[in-house]
DNA sequence: TTTAGCACTCTCGTCCCGAGAGTGCTAAAA
DNA sequence: TTTTAGCACTCTCGGGACGAGAGTGCTAAA
């Protein structure tokens, strides 16, 4: 595998960075031009050979330069940038705009997917920390018009549900302000479980809303992952391999139907590796719509109480040498802010 | 203005519809055929003539068929389908889907701009129902991380603020709660203003969060409309003229970034006229963003207590006919929503 | 092992050209 | 007066030809 001599690998680092810059393939001269190397086009020439049959790089056409294969960006990504980190000054950048919006709990993940997008100058994707269980806090009911009652039921986590409930008949505010604080005094603290083994209770008003904070309970646990911030998607579009070409449409639709990346998430990261970024190539055979793209992906959160995951969806051409280490430095910044705040959770009890 | 003879009429929406469909420029004798007219493609060029001299019709280039203007399709829209009513099935399948979805309050601008979309064929974008001016209704306080606080915010109408509130020193669960059940007996059933004319608080804690509080309220009401939901963006960036050319991006830019949109609803619908359809047709000169396309807007929900928009974004060339009675009836559907959920609100100082 | 030289291949932009579509005009028909 | 047939004219579009340019692989010399 890393059979390559370090001209090699330098040779390839560069035809794989020109190319992202240029989109263009890249010629044997230009790169000796380009990067002053102190060789001639023709030994570059044989090493590209030699790259060639190795399965990194090919030709689109005889006459032209070579471009990267997927093999070619993955041993880029695994053997040369892996290891990279993200420069100070970015780091400082994106530290400084979340303190800025610190309080704004609402804007944490439209901000970091605008970050992520705007740094990778690529699609950015994120999915909202979801607790894997999670407690009963607070449940308020409002009462609307005749039959209607809104219901907001406030987790540990800070989630909030709301539904409908139509009763049999109208109740008055008061009555359903009594029946809140008397299933707040009973179930709060409590897991989706420990509520369902309480005995039943006597009021088929509280028995009928208690059933709906269940089901809202479980609904909430049971979906793979929280909301979804997307943002950037302008990025890849202006890419020249999505212009004048159907790809982009189909980009575009990965984006709107979140079923692909739900999907891509659970088959790609099924163990609980936080910090780890993965990086998909090209579809990697397995995806065929995700063809001429790359995907860069990882998770956060703690593991057992609140994940979620973010990543970044470009052309296979993406800088990775800016996103991987972007992507990591994301991660652990939104697993710091999702711990602080759900570690108050253990300590509840006591309440 | 309307001095277009009726078979002039029948010809330019002839020309509107057959150019819809086909987004080819449309000829005299094609208009004959396909439609069955009784005249010949002779007299059929005579009336194009005229009704291009008036300005309702142009010619890409000189051997080609016609093509609506924008005044063309303004006069279609103002004259010919303005009226039109939606079909029974469509409203039959719209009240059902809302109906299966009817508890889940959060599932609704979801849907709203899926069926929007799906039903016009284009891109739909909804804001939330965002209430002018609403009322406390329950402070939560979560005790998280040292010194962070949580604060969950539910306001009359179901809308709910989340913030971080980082205090002087760590305050413990039961103390954050007594100070919640304060504020709340203290604020329960008021507006911003009221509550910003209460007496000062003594307790630091207390002032503190209550600050916090007012500056959420503030920030709902003063934000000038709710969350936008977005669906149908891979029906508009299918349509031929977005294929290979970088209107495609703009359109995609027009979405990602809500400016526009928030100034396009400002400047055309600055009264409080619920039910109104406003049709926007390229731009009008006044938006350069938007030369190729059309909008479809509408104001839903009550005036002086909460209202939102909806709207529907596509090429020049929409099918206005479908477009506009949809964004008709689904505004007043989501008026019917939005008067249930709030209806409430008056009758709750008596609690 | 590296490099210079060279013939070879393939793409891409341009030009040309003919087919096809649609028009506007004129004169005849209703 | 209105409608229609006939016809010459104009413009686009797709295909083929062609030369410039870029880049390669190979061979032989350094």
């Amino acid at each position: 595998m890393s059979e390559l001599t370090e001209r090699q690998r330098l040779i390839l680092a560069l035809i794989v960075r020109d190319y992202t810059e240029t989109a263009q393939p890249v010629g044997s001269s230009r790169l000796v031009e380009a990067y002053k190397l102190d060789l001639s086009s023709a030994t570059v020439r044989n090493e590209m050979v030699a790259l060639t049959d190795m399965g990194y790089l090919r030709q689109p056409h005889t006459s032209a330069g070579r471009v990267p294969t997927e093999e070619g960006y993955r041993y880029f990504v695994t053997h040369i940038v892996y290891q990279a980190d993200l420069p100070d000054a970015a780091r400082h950048t994106i530290s400084h705009q979340f303190y800025q919006a610190r309080q704004d709990v609402e804007q944490w993940m439209p901000l970091a997917a605008s970050i992520l997008a705007h740094q990778s100058r690529a699609a950015s994707l994120i999915t909202a920390p979801h607790a894997e269980r999670s407690r009963y806090k607070h449940l308020e009911l409002i009462s609307t018009q005749g039959r209607q009652v809104l219901m907001v039921l406030v987790m540990s986590g800070g989630e909030v549900g709301q539904q409908i409930l139509t009763l049999a008949e109208p109740v008055p505010q008061d009555r359903l302000s009594m029946a809140a604080s008397r299933l707040n005094e009973l179930c709060a603290g409590r897991t989706t479980e420990e509520i369902a083994a309480l005995p039943p209770r006597s009021g088929s008003l509280e028995k009928d809303i208690l059933t709906l904070v269940l089901q809202d309970m479980n609904r909430g646990e049971q979906r793979v992952s929280g909301e979804i911030y997307l943002d950037g998607l302008t990025n890849v579009l202006s890419e020249p391999e999505f212009i004048e070409s159907d790809d982009a449409r189909r980009a575009v639709r990965l984006f709107e139907e979140r079923s692909l990346f739900q999907d891509l998430l659970a088959r790609t990261m099924p163990d609980s590796s936080i910090g780890g970024v993965q990086v998909l190539i090209g579809g990697e055979g397995k995806w065929e719509e995700l063809k001429q793209c790359s995907v860069v992906l990882a998770r956060y959160g703690i593991p057992g109480h609140a994940t979620g995951m973010l990543g970044v969806f470009g052309p296979m051409r993406m800088a990775y040498n800016r996103t991987i280490p972007t992507v990591r430095f994301m991660a652990d910044l939104l697993s710091g802010l999702v711990s602080e705040t759900i570690s108050g959770e253990d300590s509840q009890n006591e309440q």
